[in-house]
DNA sequence: CTGAAAGCGCTAACAA
DNA sequence: TTGTTAGCGCTTTCAG
């Protein structure tokens, strides 16, 4: 059976409380003692039970990790953040999938209330939800991860997609493009308002019209990118590049490039959003929008179990990450006089 | 503060016993009862403590995942897979990432066994090891996922790697190939041999002589991978396809040959290994084999739930999950008369 | 059908 | 410096 604090005490003649203290290194507990317990500790391989302690204490020493779906990219990384500095600073984290439904986000939630977590770490599904009220309720420390907005009544960390929007369409319009499409993502990322905001930022700064009929809705699939790009590029006054909101997009972008002969980035240019293994693999290597997602875990996690340490001490903060471009070879200056181009293939009537 | 059951039972004026047997629908309660207890225990938002209730039923209702590293897509798919059927079970899934060190293998155990978590799912970092012998002694059920073998004490799940060797091989010597190199993987990833047992086997059953020249070990990076297949290409004698290992050192592998100007499949053949998503977007798309992953996860995340209901009823069982071949662009016959050819570029000789 | 009481393994206030 | 005691919130005999 498990060996436990009173068969410590049994087995040296001490009480539990003394065992319990020399364990915890109390300062008023001898040398003596504590060298013993310690050993025989060792010695019967005397494991505490966290349930208990957590049951006493009110402290579990886990935290809840809910992500949208662990198995991009960008939630593995952050995950894998989490959960290092969670190791650090010896908390256990328990990883749940929201898909993005509020439904399973509030599932989780509960969930992780009855399991006493300390606190919890979430990539929101929406805008301030019931989940959260509950969390606040239950004075349950949460940070928000990637949340749509900075007036979450909790800390919060996220991307600054707004400047990610901002650089990719700016350094579009320092190559020279005046007709800028851009692929919008699936509303159930929250980042995409943002995203979209960065764009018409730039716009607006280089004094180029919005016209609405090149921003195009666009779900994460590699079909439904790829329909959603055939439907910018046959429009009327198509665009000579494509900003494409994530890097599946600009890779489904690409395929409805190529299947109508247009070369990239010849005939158009296209960027993507978010750096992804994929993006350097393509050819011609994707010139993308990039940020450590890495980091992202890392940080918020940090930021948790700094309030958890002190939950008076710190103010709520709401911390954002740069993104950043790297430059690959998706994006050249536009085709000289191709402001009227139709885009309908490469064997223009000029050649 | 939390609300308990006391809570519930003075509101009610009923014991503590009773609410609690009418909230787990206790035969022997009247339906009345029930139904007062269920209702004010929602109105009163009643959470039953999980940690309080595994302190008595020993059982927590959380399961412990130990994978190498979340952030690569194998890894991600099976922790997704895992945290489904977790989900439909009502468990909990803890997440670890071992790095392939025993040490932090280890570390985890401990942890998870400390924390009481009912079952283990672990990728071991080798073959039997001390942490198995933790779990065994401390009669924790666990699962392997992807062990080196069979003759694990416990149940498992594991891909058949050798099948995969072969199937790449065998695929390659039909199109024609005699001279096939193996860019074999880290060996901190435990199927590493099994690919080379199944390479070794379809060379014997085509009667390909082995040589050893021809095998080259190389890490997962896209650096090593590179000079692996750098080091292969420079050889005397030199393959005339490359059974990469993996999809990333394919990916390598591509550099390398294009480097040289040798073309794919025109001047070598290439076959990956995973099929993760770069797989499908190089170019040329990549050939290789796949296996499902998220599968893999589900299994496993089913095989120790169904030892937790019934620990008796159910042996050990070592399940294994078939690999097939996906073919793409990036191999083909080879060039005729291309036996000799020392491929140190582009322009031979003949022309 | 319902209640009283013991106890899971631990911590912490209070004594000694 | 160490021991005693009282719970944390729940399940589960054993009584009624």
């Amino acid at each position: 059976m498990k060996v436990t604090l009173r068969d410590l005490a049994e087995r040296l003649g001490l009480s539990i409380s003394t065992v319990s203290r020399a364990l915890a290194d109390d300062p008023r507990i001898s040398r003596e003692t504590k060298r013993q317990v310690t050993e025989t500790a060792k010695q019967l391989r005397y494991r505490p039970s966290v349930l208990a302690r957590g049951l006493k204490t009110r402290r579990t020493m886990t935290i809840g990790l809910i992500v949208i779906d662990v198995t991009y990219p960008v939630y593995a990384s952050i995950a894998r953040g989490v959960e290092d500095e969670a190791h650090i600073a010896k908390y256990n984290v328990i990883i749940c999938n929201s898909d993005s439904t509020p439904g399973k986000e509030y599932q989780y939630i509960e969930n992780l209330l009855e399991r006493g977590v300390d606190g919890v770490l979430l990539t929101p599904v929406g805008g301030p939800t019931v989940q959260w009220d509950i969390l606040e309720r239950e004075a349950i420390p949460f940070v928000l991860i990637e949340g749509d907005d900075d007036d979450s009544p909790s800390s919060s960390v996220r991307v600054d997609h707004a400047r990610g929007g901002h650089l990719a369409t700016d350094y579009l319009v320092g190559l020279g493009h005046q007709d800028i499409g851009l692929l919008c993502g699936p509303t159930s990322f929250p980042w995409n308002r943002q995203l979209y905001d960065g764009y018409r930022q730039a716009l607006d700064k280089a004094g180029i019209p919005f016209r609405s009929s090149l921003v195009i809705q666009a779900d994460l699939d590699l079909t439904s990118s790829y329909y959603a790009a055939s439907e910018l590029l046959s429009s009327a006054g198509p665009p000579t590049a494509i900003f494409a909101g994530s890097d599946v997009t600009a890779y489904g972008t690409y395929r409805a490039l190529s299947e109508r002969n247009l070369s990239v980035p010849g005939d158009i240019s296209v960027i993507g959003y978010g750096d992804i293994p994929i993006a350097r693999v393509l050819s011609p290597p994707l010139t993308t929008i990039s940020y450590d997602s890495y980091q992202i875990g890392k940080t918020s996690a940090r930021r948790l179990f700094k309030i958890l340490e002190d939950p008076e001490g710190c103010g709520t903060a709401h911390l954002v990450i740069q993104p950043e471009l790297v430059v690959r070879k998706s994006a050249a200056p536009p085709r000289k006089g191709s402001k009227g181009q139709r885009g309908k293939g490469q064997d223009g009537p000029e050649k």
